[in-house]
DNA sequence: TAATTGTATACCGCATAAGTATACTTTATA
DNA sequence: TATAAAGTATACTTATGCGGTATACAATTA
């Protein structure tokens, strides 16, 4: 039931970049550097964010990364599923075969869980990284 | 993020018990059986439940497990905890040492996530295994 | 054309999850 | 009172995924 360190990392990478001027570039050094993060690893989380649509990269000398879009625009769940994907607190909710009674009756256990989830979704929808950055002052 | 495969199983178990007359002492065996889990390892889920009063267990012949007491008074919350430990869905919300800014400055992703693993306390405070057992129906 | 940036892919080591095995204790009952 | 049927305790195994590295490569600028 945790979220795992990578997701962290992006976070804060996110955080970072949203402190900064909208569309100025930043190197993964400084970011790693300034968020402790291993370089190596920040490379490969920035990739995922990049992907994602969060981030824009730029190679070469003077490359590095900036935002794709406004901070207000990003919320945690978009950061979160951009690491790891779709939320699934339970396996039997994304793979029915996974289900230890195959179906065979109405379940109240998959039922709760997927409400849960629903209400963790819609909770990380709710932060932006406009509002975090205000929330560090 | 996922509950893992043990905490699914106690619920199942404990669910399961809640469908009995209340008291009602049943062999782990049976549980086994009916829910599909492995059997040995049931035994061990069984116990954690057991060491957290939600379960009384019963050895010998005719041995067995009972519920501890009425499944309107047990919670997702107890089941999850029991199996799982205390929610955390951020190492740096237990383990400060693990804070990548080692509390430099007011961190508001440490603040959000610990906002969201509330919720999600709260939330799952809300079932009771009645109100499962109500649901299946 | 060389230095500086990110990209792609593959790999490693460790911790944890999920499950199994072995030996033991308790209890009912024949 | 012995024995079979239950759970307990502990240690082991096996697989997976996490967190991180390494190597080779591609793009960009000066």
């Amino acid at each position: 039931m945790k979220l795992n360190q990578a997701t962290d990392y992006a976070i804060r990478s996110v955080l970072h970049l949203s402190g900064l001027p909208f569309g100025q570039v930043v190197e993964a050094k400084l970011i790693a550097e300034e968020e402790n993060i291993p370089m190596r690893f920040l490379l490969k989380i920035m990739r995922l964010l990049t992907q994602a649509g969060i981030v824009e990269s730029y190679r070469g000398v003077n490359g590095g990364y900036a935002l794709a879009r406004n901070p207000s625009e990003i919320t945690m769940l978009d950061v979160v599923e951009a690491i790891e994907g779709p939320i699934a607190i339970n396996r039997c909710l994304i793979a029915p075969e996974y289900c230890s009674k195959n179906f065979s009756e109405h379940c109240p256990v998959h039922e709760a869980l997927f409400e849960l989830q629903q209400s963790m979704v819609e909770h990380l929808k709710q932060y932006n990284f406009q509002m975090l950055r205000e929330r560090m002052k």
